[in-house]
DNA sequence: CTGCGAATGGACCACCTGGTCCATCGTAGG
DNA sequence: CCTACGATGGACCAGGTGGTCCATTCGCAG
C-alpha cells in the first residue's frame, strides 16, 4: 500500500473512494454497508480489504478526507475571490445553492458524527477543513480591508468564525428539519452585519 | 401502551429513557446497543420491547423527545427573560458553560443523523424544537424593542434565525473539532451585532 | 382469596456484517 | 516467454445485534 499502487491500482482505488463516497451520501453512514460500497463500485471484498488493510474505518476516513476537499471546491472560485462586495454575494448564491441541492444528504457531518471521536485522524480532517474554510473567509474581509471598505481595526478572526459557525449551523439546520431559512438568514444576516461594519466602529 | 400503563409501568419506561439517553450520550447512537441500554437501565429485553414495541426506533425516538426538552430547560430561566443586555450576557454564559460541559456528546446531533431521515415522526421533533428556540430568542428581541433598546424596525424574524444558526453552526464545530472557539464567537458576534443595530438604522 | 392482565426474566433465533483466506488472473519487467 | 507480484474473485466464518417467545411473578380489583 505504499506507492505499490499500480496505475490501475490507483484507478480502482479511487472508483472505490468516490463510490463510496456516494452510497453513504444516499444511505448514511450508519446503515451504509460493505456490500452496498461493493455493488456500486463493481468490486469484490478482497479489492476493498487490499485497498484498505484496516477495513472499514480507513475506508471511512478516506472517503471524509475526500468529502472534505470536494466541500470547499464547490465553493471556488468565489470563495477563493472575496475582495467585492458583489464577489461575497455570489459566493453566498453559491453556498445556498449547493446545500440546498445537497438537501439532506450530509457528506462530512454523519461521517464524523460517527468516527469522529474514535478515529483520531479523521478529528483533524475536519479541523484542518474549518481552518482552511475560515482562513478563506478571513482573506475575504481583509480584502474588504485592504479596498478600503471596511474599517482597519475588525476583529477580522472573529467576523470569520461567525460567519463560519452560522454557515455551519444554517447547514445542520437545513440537514435535520429540510428547510434553508436559516441557512439563507445566517448567511445574509452575517454578510449585512459585515457591511454595517464598514459604517460604524467597532 | 395507551394509558395501560401502572405507576410501576411508566417508572420503568422513564427509567429506560433516561437510561438510554445517558448511554447514547456516551457511546454515540452509532455504537450503543440495545444491551448497553438494559445494563444502564437494569431492564430486560421484554421490557424493552413490552415498553417500546417498535423497538429500537421507537425508543430512540422517545429518547429524542426527552433530549429535546432538556434542551431548552437547561437555557431556562435565563432564556425566558432576555429582557436586558445583561440577561443576553448570562444566557449566552449559560449556553456556552452547557456545551463546554458536554464535550463532543451530542445528545440531538447524532440521533437525528442516524434517525432523522428514516423516521418521519422524529423531524417533527427537531423542528418543534428550534421553532421554540428561535421563539424564545424573537420574544428577547422584542423584549429589548419594547424597551427601547432596540429600533422597532428591526426584522426580528431574520436576527433571531440567525442567531440560533450561529448557536447551531458552534456547537457543531465543537462537536467536530472539539473547540468552543467558534461557539464563543458566533455568540458574542451575534449579541454585539444586535447592540449596534441599537446604534444604526438596520 | 383469587383471578386477570400487566410486568419481568431470560433463553433462543435468524440474520446481517465485517473480516479472513486462498485460488486465480493480469501484467509489467527481465 | 516467464516469472513475480499486484489485482481480483468469491466462498467461508465468527460474532454481535435486534427481535421473538413463553414461562413466571407481581399487583390490584372484585
Amino acid at each position: 500500500m505504499r506507492g505499490e499502487l499500480t496505475a490501475k491500482g490507483k484507478a480502482t482505488r479511487s472508483r472505490i473512494v468516490e463510490g463510496a463516497a456516494a452510497v453513504l451520501r444516499e444511505k448514511g453512514v450508519a446503515s451504509a454497508t460493505l456490500d452496498d460500497i461493493m455493488v456500486r463500485t463493481r468490486s469484490s471484498k478482497s479489492q476493498l480489504f487490499h485497498y484498505f488493510p484496516a477495513g472499514k474505518d480507513e475506508l471511512l476516513v478516506a472517503v471524509a478526507r475526500f468529502e472534505a476537499d470536494q466541500v470547499l471546491e464547490d465553493q471556488q472560485p468565489y470563495l477563493g475571490r472575496l475582495d467585492s462586495w458583489e464577489a461575497w454575494s455570489e459566493w453566498r448564491d453559491v453556498v445556498v445553492k449547493r446545500y440546498e441541492d445537497q438537501g439532506d444528504q450530509c457528506p462530512l457531518g454523519s461521517l464524523f458524527m460517527q468516527i469522529g471521536r474514535s478515529t483520531p485522524g479523521t478529528r483533524a480532517i475536519v479541523i484542518e477543513l474549518m481552518r482552511r474554510w475560515q482562513e478563506s473567509l478571513a482573506a475575504g474581509i481583509r480584502a474588504l480591508q485592504a479596498a478600503g471598505s471596511l474599517p482597519a481595526d475588525l476583529d477580522v478572526d472573529r467576523r470569520a468564525a461567525s460567519l463560519l459557525a452560522a454557515i455551519q449551523g444554517g447547514v445542520s439546520i437545513l440537514l435535520s428539519t429540510g428547510r434553508s431559512t436559516h441557512l439563507r438568514a445566517a448567511l445574509d444576516q452575517g454578510i449585512d452585519d459585515l457591511k454595517h461594519a464598514a459604517r460604524t466602529t467597532e
